[in-house]
DNA sequence: GTAAAGGTTACAGTAGCAGTAAGGTCAAAT
DNA sequence: ATTTGACCTTACTGCTACTGTAACCTTTAC
């Protein structure tokens, strides 16, 4: 398969795909005669594990960890939970600050007329804290 | 005022206080005989205004036309609204983005025994969506 | 005198790609 | 046979908002 075709299969861009090989996320494709990667089934599952850890807003570095890990037959579930649960709570203190920037908004949102005078509490929040 | 002293005050660091400035986010300072920078009062505020629009979540360019906007007298709460709304719509995306990403973490994580065994149903999600 | 604590510039690195340039290749239409 | 368009290649730059590091100068305290 050359990389349109996994791009197109898997849902990532050529570059990142050029990118994932770069950074030996994946393996390298071998070449064919024109220089053309040429990509085969075991590219492509990784490619979308590492698609789906990356939705799942692990890091680049983290999702190719847990493609080694998936890999290794030694592994426990136990290290796979650990990475996970490290990132829940990530995840979770995101989404808590994010909610606390979201009350803020709406609070000076909603207390702003949104018309043509100059007067707004939402430069008053930012001026005066 | 020396910048360490601004920094102190304004809990931001030296460096990112000469990057804001290197940016042009806030005047110049003037140099003292030494080549330190000398900070005055109207520096502070301005400081202090997109730190409070960082923390707010609004990225630095949009931080810094705030404040341009806030020394405005012609300006209107109306820009000023549009600007907050559409950063609040933003907010509101990321944060329903990592809802759906938590949600999908637990379950997985509830499901993995995390234990010794090679088994492990966080994996199984990543390899088989 | 000296050492610590400040200041300066300049350059590299971070994350995860996307954009662009400057080319080589392939398949189909003319 | 050629041309066109879609593909492929590498290499470099840019993005965000800084932080780290190097190499050096100044001030302050002892």
């Amino acid at each position: 398969m050359n990389i349109a075709e996994v791009a197109k299969y898997t849902g990532l861009s050529s570059k990142t795909i050029r990118y994932y090989e770069q950074q030996q996320i994946i393996p390298a494709a071998r070449r064919g005669g024109n220089g053309y990667r040429q990509f085969d089934k075991g590219h492509l599952e990784r490619l979308l594990f590492i698609k789906r850890a990356r939705a799942l807003g692990f890091s680049l570095s983290d999702s190719h960890e847990l493609l080694l890990i998936s890999q290794d037959p030694e592994r426990t579930s136990a290290t796979v939970k650990q990475k996970a649960e490290q990132h829940l709570h990530t995840v979770n203190q995101q989404i808590e600050q994010l909610q606390q920037m979201r009350d803020v908004l709406e609070v000076v949102v909603g207390q702003c007329s949104g018309d043509a005078q100059a007067h707004c509490p939402i430069l008053d929040k930012l001026t005066q804290g």
